[in-house]
DNA sequence: TGTGAGTTGATTTTT
DNA sequence: TCAACTCACA
């Protein structure tokens, strides 16, 4: 069996498979199959018995890492083989050596809101004059350090960099205030380990021991600090494996350094290095235009990408003359596929250079009734009532988390205003206490009245109380929370058509603790779960297999293929992006972009502008992107603008009067079609009628499957409210206590059970739900 | 202390 | 355009 699927590889594919100990470095070109090899190399180690404890697949994306670890599934079931991010690595890393740097294993991870936080506090606390420097830019600067393995004590500004200046007072306050609270930020999870196995030999001898096999994906995008760990993590065994296209390197700004595998040969003389440069995915037109585009590229390892696949349709360029036009087009078009039964939604994909674009698209797709479903800015996790709710949980799990503190302590309203806070703020600072163990001692801070301690005792109360249930599952615990808070009844009692919506966030909220709580059933601190929200990412949530149209981002892209692709907005400024234009090598990681973008489509492509963008609510004119002028004329269709200009005037030209007096404007391009072979041009025409489609539904975050119903146990004594009918904040009566409230639910099936907090003397008691006698309340 | 209006300022990509 | 932050007022 297992030959036969070593059959089906091709020799480069094989040569790379079959490679056992030592270091290797697989260049795979877009679409050749890496994660392929990749899943059978495992299993080939695995089968050369190799212990599966000591392999280790470093990914950027949770995405990434699920999709290999259901593909080694298939190849050599029974798992074991850690999978994982970087991020998570080093977070279970630094759990179990946390104290060598400083903080407790029970450390809260800061996102990016967070840190900025903590930051702007640190701000205000030093005094600096922040008009100068956004905090965003010190955030950034502070980042790169932590990127390229700069501590606080070693930063030290370039001489004439103002901004470095300030970073050199910053950057240390914000790193004691982090470490005060047993806090770490995303960029801290990696460089607390580089610097821990760099100053601790036998920490790193153990790791090194270890993970004897080491494999990682995307290595172009490793930056200094991810480097570091896996190289710490090589020396006596140097069996590392790592994957990657110089080409596909989209993550500079992020401390990326292309060297990393554009050097792996000088750092491991030995290496075997394998090209996988047949591409399994496009059409020969679509990796013609790529490979010309990207060939503009100077710091690159030029590779022979070729396909035996077909010669495909010409890719189209059509310059539109508005940016409405321009996504009601491509609307219309996809909607005429699928009306004619030629392709499904999800066949189609479009990708923008950044999240802003993605507006007049989605308003065109909703106009023509096609399902979409879009990767974008304001993710789950992020929102208001689900940080607050799970800053909750972070104080209980963490008591010196002072950022969760502050974000809870007057959420919600409870009469604890700025000055309290403050005073609170400056006993902590005084006596050097965590604001947790200053709130104790509010009744010895003098400058507060006696409303504000008296108020500060209650939370106090309420946090002492929601620490109990610590061990609980998590659904537990958030049951107790929302109830205890009063953060469920304060969004149930609003008038506010918002906070209901909020109020099913949370629910969501609980079925994913709920889901947890059943796949950890035994070890389940409260840290993991916390762990898991925060390292969570939008592509995530992606979903292959929903029958919809994908809206995303360029860099979101990455990894994924579609049979139609669409890349809009190729215009200078946005693609390339105005920021790059500052360096050469800033403009060569666009193209690398583009490149990306373009090599995800496998039969067709169509890459657009617009002569006029809507920009900061103002439309301008824009100028066609450089790019159009490195892809190779002969693989082009090129629509004249000006045709299509017509067209759309004569369909319906009051829909489309964005401006009375440009009309005789809209011809007048800067971008020249002349300058390609457009021979057969022809005007794209909107399809007249939308598609009766199913509705659009904007996703928030993955939809979680109720694995409860699949257990659910149906006894003889099956209760006639079955389990699933009661939920968080619910009204109950019992036979006996009468009428109560839900507080908080855990459990799954027949061993379901519910804390029930009665109006009646009874107290609050917990009950089984299949053997109880409890009924909801007609009211709620 | 809490709310609301008004202003300002910033807008890439993500773990 | 839009979100976040400030300031004034109840």
């Amino acid at each position: 069996m297992w030959s036969d699927s070593l059959n089906s590889l091709t020799s480069a594919q094989r040569e790379a498979v079959e490679h056992l100990d030592g270091p290797l470095l697989i260049l795979a070109g877009p679409g050749s199959g890496k994660t392929r090899v990749v899943t059978h190399r495992v299993a080939n180690l695995l089968r050369h018995g190799v212990a599966a404890r000591q392999i280790v697949a470093l990914t950027f994306t949770n995405k990434a890492a699920e999709e290999m670890r259901s593909r080694l599934e298939v190849l050599a079931p029974g798992g074991g083989v850690w999978m994982s991010t970087f991020h998570r690595f080093c977070a279970r890393l630094l759990r179990q050596h946390a104290a060598t740097v400083g903080l407790d294993e029970n450390f809260t991870i800061y996102d990016t809101s967070d840190s900025r936080q903590v930051l702007r506090r640190t701000l205000d606390q030093l005094d600096l004059d922040t008009t100068l420097y956004t905090p965003e830019r010190l955030t950034g600067a502070i980042s790169w350090a932590k990127n390229n393995l700069i501590t606080a004590a070693q930063y030290q500004p370039r001489s004439g960099h103002p901004l470095g200046h300030v970073v050199a007072k910053v950057y240390p306050a914000y790193q004691a205030r982090l470490l005060a609270s047993s806090a770490v930020d995303f960029d801290d999870l990696l460089l607390h380990v580089a610097v821990m196995l760099r100053d601790n030999p036998e920490i790193r001898a153990t790791l090194d021991e270890r993970f004897r096999y080491i494999l990682v994906d995307e290595y172009q995008d490793t930056n200094l600090a991810q480097y570091t760990i896996v190289r710490g993590l090589s020396i006596d065994h140097p069996n590392l494996a790592v994957t990657g296209d110089p080409d596909q390197s989209i993550y500079g700004w992020r401390g990326a350094n292309l060297s990393n595998i554009l050097d792996f040969e000088k750092d491991y003389p030995d290496v075997h290095v394998v090209k996988l440069e047949r591409n399994y995915r496009s059409t020969k037109r679509i990796l013609r235009v790529a490979d010309s585009l990207i060939g503009y590229n100077q710091r690159r390892k030029a590779k022979g990408l070729y396909t035996e696949n077909d010669e495909g349709q010409s890719v189209s360029l059509v310059a539109y003359p508005t940016q409405r036009l321009e996504a009601e087009t491509i609307a219309a078009r996809i909607a005429e596929e699928i009306r004619a039964g030629r392709r499904r939604p999800r066949d189609f994909a479009i990708f923008y250079r950044v999240n802003a674009l993605s507006r007049s698209l989605e308003f065109a797709l909703r106009d023509e009734g096609i399902p979409y479903q879009m990767v974008n800015g304001l993710e789950f996790y992020q929102r208001k009532e689900i940080k607050d709710v799970l800053a909750y949980l972070q104080l209980v799990n963490n008591p010196r988390d002072d950022n969760a503190f502050l974000r809870v302590i007057n959420t919600p309203p409870r009469g604890i205003g700025k000055t309290t806070i403050g005073h609170l703020i400056a006993h902590a600072d005084r006596r050097q206490l965590s604001l947790v163990d200053a709130a104790r001692e509010s009744g010895l801070i003098e400058a507060l009245n006696k409303r504000a301690a008296v108020a500060v005792a209650k939370f106090m109360a309420l946090y002492d109380q929601l620490s109990l249930v610590a061990a609980a599952p998590v659904e537990e615990i958030l049951g107790h929370v929302l109830s205890a808070s009063g953060y469920q009844q304060f969004l149930i009692d609003s008038e506010d058509e918002e906070d209901q919506e909020r109020l099913a966030n949370i629910e969501e909220l609980l079925t994913a603790a709920r889901e947890f709580d059943e796949r950890h059933p035994t070890d389940a601190p409260l840290e993991t779960f916390l762990e898991e929200s925060c390292l969570v990412n939008d592509t995530d949530a992606w979903q292959a297999d929903d029958d919809r149209v994908t809206l995303m981002t360029l860099h979101a892209s990455k990894g994924l293929e579609f049979p139609v692709v669409f890349i809009v907005a190729l215009e200078e400024g946005l693609l390339p992006h105005e920021r790059s234009r500052e360096a050469n090598d800033l403009l060569e990681e666009e193209r690398r972009l583009l490149f990306v973008g373009i090599t995800r489509a496998c039969e067709e492509l169509q890459l657009s502008l617009a002569t006029y963008r809507e920009f900061r609510g103002q439309r301008r004119r824009t100028v066609p992107s450089q790019f159009l002028m490195e892809l190779p004329r002969g693989e082009m269709d090129v629509v004249e603008p000006n045709a299509t200009a017509r067209v759309e005037w004569e369909t319906s030209p009051d829909e489309h009067a964005w401006d009375e007096s440009s009309g005789d404007e809209l011809g007048d391009v800067d971008f020249n079609p002349a300058e390609f072979d457009a021979t057969d041009a022809e005007p794209v025409t909107p399809s007249p009628a939308a598609t009766d489609a199913a509705a659009v539904v904007r996703m928030t975050m993955t939809p979680l499957t109720t694995a409860a119903e699949l257990h659910r146990v149906q006894t003889a004594e099956a209760p006639r409210v079955p389990p699933e009918a009661f939920h968080q904040g619910m009204v109950v009566r019992h036979p006996e206590y009468g009428l109560g409230k839900v507080v908080a639910l855990s459990g799954n099936g027949i061993r379901r059970t519910a804390t029930i907090a009665f109006a009646s003397a009874a107290g609050q008691r917990k009950f089984m739900l299949a053997s109880s006698n409890l009924r909801p309340a007609k009211s709620e």
